[in-house]
DNA sequence: GCAAAAGTGGACGATATTCTTCCGCTTGCG
DNA sequence: CGCAAGCGGAAGAATATCGTCCACTTTTGC
């Protein structure tokens, strides 16, 4: 579910030999699993090792950690614009346009939800960057925009907003957190579609899978 | 919303004296507190901070971190047990008892979702604690049952299970974390009240307040 | 009231974690 | 092939956290 995406990553401003690109690219990639999973202040040696390149490699890369945090949200950022926009032209219902834009992917929360994730400090030196404050605001607008469309053609209920509409995705993300890969997918697919009959003007059909007992959610 | 509810704390083994069986109690209080804001793995002397003790103190009623732990999730499951009953005595509509005992209440993730908190040395520690396992088996039993008998009366759809509606509240109540108090409020609610037609049979009345936009959500 | 018992706070040394630099070795590039 | 760019990770510095100890305060039983 969460692969195959097109990631976007900022360039870094010099010309980089091949092999650092690549492995600027893996700190990144490292990075946005690991933010998501565990927050954004897991020791750097754990990035690293997750990155599969020494802490040295990541410290050239990314002089400490806010400046690896200013490339993982401008990441997340670029990335979640592309596929709104992508979804916008591809799919001729607003309503499955928007959900294609927010479904399942990490991205989203540390790409609008920041200070739930972030110290006080951090969060604003991620307000600060002016790159990050252009593709947040163009990637807010791009979302209204596909709410209002929903509500226009009459699926998503009149009485919700876009934060309605992006808070919901993001906690469903959080929620598969921990899981194991397999379960938390089934319980974010529920999850999920019982979410969107809240959220559709009328019921949508019955969801996916059988019912969860508690002891599958508490294994 | 979450304040004004009866808790029930676990009694300590020997009779304290007065000051020392309040401080316990403040010190677990916080403890629940903190554990939802912040995970379970914060420092011992800021659960003494926001309690108003000493780590003396701290260290004196819970000789280390599982010690506390397991007495904030036995209190915790306690407390949701308690007002599960409650609520299935005064509720006449089962609908009804069962929003009421899972809404607004920090102890729910505590209480059931384990294994997202904790370190798996710790989530062993405390399966293993007798008090526990006696406790959450009955609150199962009791949610179990509060969700037959929603879907009985035909309230609750009929497919989903205890395992969804457990995590579905369980999500909702994250949502708030780290959300100015009022703000967190409105949003809960609002969330709350979408995820609730999501799960009824026959959709509710229009949603609480205005809609958020992003703006309101990210502040 | 008063003395003994119980409880308290928080400074402090021990310990564990995490940061960050540095440098000898490797690798892609022209 | 030469060499500049990049790499890994050991190691010392800096920090964070733990958990004990004890002089002082409060409650309780009489």
């Amino acid at each position: 579910m969460t692969e195959g995406w097109e990631v976007v990553t900022a360039l870094p401003p010099v010309r980089l030999r091949a092999d650092a690109r690549r492995n600027r690219d893996k700190i990144v990639a490292a990075a946005v699993h690991a933010f998501t999973e565990d927050g954004p202040y897991l020791p750097m040696e754990e990035i690293a090792r997750l990155a599969g390149v020494g802490v040295g490699t990541l410290y050239r890369h990314f002089p400490d950690r806010d400046a690896l945090i200013i490339a993982v949200v401008q990441g997340s950022l670029a990335t979640m614009l592309a596929r709104a926009r992508a979804a916008m032209v591809d799919e001729p219902c607003a309503w499955d346009a928007l959900i294609r834009s927010m479904s399942g992917s990490p991205e989203l929360r540390l790409a609008l939800r920041l200070p739930n994730l972030f110290q006080p400090a951090t969060t604003e030196v991620i307000r600060a960057d002016p790159e990050i404050r252009r593709i947040r605001g163009e990637l807010m607008a791009q979302i209204d925009t596909l709410v209002q469309a929903a509500q226009q053609e009459g699926t998503l209920r009149a009485d919700v907003g876009t934060g309605d509409v992006v808070h919901l995705f993001s906690l469903l993300l959080q929620g598969m957190q921990k899981m194991p890969r397999e379960l938390g997918e089934v319980v974010y697919e529920r999850s999920c579609a019982i979410v969107l009959d809240g959220l559709r003007t009328r019921r949508g059909p019955l969801l996916p899978g059988g019912p969860l007992t508690l002891r599958d959610i508490t294994e």
